[in-house]
RNA sequence: CGGGACGUAGCCCAGUCUGGUAGGGCGCCUGGUUCGGAUCCAGGAGGUCGCAGGUUCAAAUCCUGCCGUCCCGACCA
């Protein structure tokens, strides 16, 4: 069971504990807390020793409407979040507020993994040439965008590595190895890793040269248990997209020209961006036998015979922060759901004497310690998950700290004054008003502390809801091309259901002609109900609609 | 990879056309004043102008190449 500790020592300042100065002072530890309630004089210094840019940031944010693209980057600086590498060409730097994210999307889904039966397991990073080129699609798909290692060690290498842009292949040979009987199957596994691909365009977090993701391989016995392991991932993706992203989602197949390169059928999540176009969030791909024959993955059956596994793979990446921001985020910067916050309550002291400090502080102090001993684990979490709680006492003027973290995405704030004090009450603010609360509430303390997961719970609904409204606003059911063409004018994107011939070449006229493109086959459930129409291109019959957005 | 924009202090940018001692704002440091939505005053630190060549008495500025960023395409599970 982990130690609610790190709860209470995290702070503003201790986002770059490794400052050896600071350690100095604090004899090893990065606690705040205490430095602030002592009585050091109102101008603190110690801030001054570190690194951080907390307070630094305040630059412009452009609105969404002047520059969509120009809002997005805006809001990851400012976030801090990440940063273009510079040094290395598409790459980034995912800075602690970033990282902190990813983090709280790792161990979410980590823990649906392994309530699944998956296990975790880690591949190389470089797998050989020849490894590749082993099946055809795949390499097909691919080989454009390999990063390739052919000189290690002061020597030229007689077979040069790739840098994975995938694992199937490596993965495919492992399971060869390990894979005799139906016994040892089925085989679940997943690694958390870094993928490299030398992308022509990248953005941050949507699309870079290097990313961090997950990747699931699993094989089976027949097609049968694959294709319903491949439900089954879409399905936890599906729920983690709207229970913890608050990011609702469309499930759906993609079509033959849109699949992984190498599987029978790829499935996906697909998400509406504040824009009007769409993020695949998530996929989970049947890659049938075909892996399973190029790498020799064979076993033997009950009844004797030996055949080849069926496997799967699935995944989902960083990119998820990018859907993350352009789902919640505003002009005022970052909007977290308090599910994957890593700060939920910021507390802003406001003081005039040294005195008023003293009292102020040691106040929070006290609201602090009652809120970091909240329990706010989802249920049936295999961990425990406590409130992170921050006290700002940095030597600023009250406003500016609450610019700082609206752009930072934390959910509740907290100011705490000598008013305050004298009525037992704190001022709370919700990042964004909604039923969670409006406008600055003076309420009780006690009942602050009392409600709070109720609070959090209520604006991680809001954040759901309003992102299921504008996708329900923004999708169209369109009949004729006319239509279709008005819908996507410009730059604009819509989530469009259209009736669809299901050819390729139908398919590539509708890209080539709008830049939209078929986002997905929906599963039963997803968007409208199945029923028969005429192609809204061809005018020939069509079994259902499928979904066509401009895309990321 | 094509088209466009760009790269000057931690951040945002002016200066480049028309070559001649590197500037501003924010942030940072010091002191004071302030503190419930981005205080104010005074003083101060910080830049081989993305990198490498070339032209020139002289290059942030002109020329060539390279690297990187952003946007639009092409490409992309």
């Amino acid at each position: 069971m982990p130690d609610p500790t790190p709860a209470a020592v995290q702070s503003v300042h201790g986002r770059d504990c490794a400052n050896s100065a600071h350690h100095s002072v604090l004899g090893g530890a990065c606690l705040p807390g205490p430095r602030s309630a002592s009585s050091r004089p109102m101008k603190p210094k110690a801030s001054s020793e570190h690194e951080d840019q907390v307070g630094k940031a305040g630059g412009k944010i452009t609105p969404r409407a002047e520059d969509y693209p120009q809002w997005y980057q805006d809001v990851i600086r400012e976030a801090e979040m990440a940063e273009p590498a510079k040094v290395v060409k598409g790459c980034m730097v995912i800075k602690p507020h970033g990282y902190a994210v990813w983090e709280k999307i790792q161990r979410e889904l980590d823990g649906r993994f392994k309530a699944t039966g998956h296990k975790n397991a880690y591949f190389p990073l470089l797998i050989p040439q020849s490894f590749i080129t082993k099946e055809a699609e795949h390499v097909e798909g691919f080989a454009p965008e390999l990063a390739v290692v052919t000189h290690a060690g002061g020597e030229k290498l007689d077979e040069p590595y790739v840098i994975r842009p995938t694992s199937e292949t490596v993965i495919g040979y492992f399971f060869s190895r390990w894979v005799d009987s139906y016994r040892d199957l089925p085989l679940l596994m997943n690694q958390w890793a870094n993928v490299m691909r030398w992308e022509k365009r990248t953005r941050m977090f949507l699309r870079t040269t290097e990313f961090l993701w997950q990747e699931g391989h699993t094989a089976h016995a027949n097609h049968q248990e694959a294709q319903e392991e491949v439900q089954r991932m879409l399905g936890v993706y599906g729920d983690f997209a709207e229970e913890v992203m608050a990011m609702p989602v469309i499930r759906g197949v993609k079509t033959e020209s849109e699949k992984f390169a190498g599987a029978l059928q790829s499935s996906c999540i697909e998400a509406m961006m504040q824009d009007g176009k769409a993020l695949q969030a998530g996929t989970s791909h049947d890659l049938g036998q075909n892996f399973g024959k190029a790498f020799n993955v064979q076993f033997q059956t009950q009844a004797g015979n030996r055949e080849y596994v069926w496997q799967t793979s699935w995944g989902v990446s960083t990119r998820l922060i990018g859907g993350l921001i352009m789902t919640h985020a505003d002009d005022a910067g970052l909007v977290l759901p308090p599910r994957l916050a890593p700060i939920h309550v910021v507390i802003v002291p406001i003081f005039r004497s040294d005195d008023e400090r003293s009292r102020v502080m040691a106040a929070a102090e006290r609201i602090k310690a009652e809120l970091v001993d909240i329990d706010i684990s989802p249920p049936r979490a295999r961990y425990r998950d406590f409130l992170e709680v921050v006290i700002d006492d940095r030597d600023m003027k009250p406003g500016a700290k609450f610019y700082d973290w609206e752009r930072r995405g934390v959910p509740v704030r907290v100011e705490l004054g000598p008013k305050d004090l004298e009525k037992d009450q704190v001022c709370v603010k919700m990042r964004v008003d909604s039923e969670a609360g409006k406008g600055k509430e003076f309420i009780p303390q006690a009942q602050f502390i009392a409600t709070i997961r109720e609070r959090l719970a209520k604006f991680q609904d809001a954040l759901l809801a309003a992102a299921r409204a504008r996708l329900a606003a923004r999708s169209v059911e369109l009949n004729t091309w006319d239509e279709f063409l008005k819908t996507f004018a410009g730059e604009q994107s819509s989530f469009a259901w259209c009736h669809w011939d299901g050819t390729r070449e139908t398919e590539a006229r509708i890209k080539e002609q709008t830049r939209a493109t078929i986002r997905c086959i929906p599963l039963p459930g997803q968007g409208p109900a199945p029923e028969p129409g005429q192609c809204i291109v061809t005018g020939k019959p069509s079994a259902q609609r499928v979904l066509i957005a401009r895309a990321y």
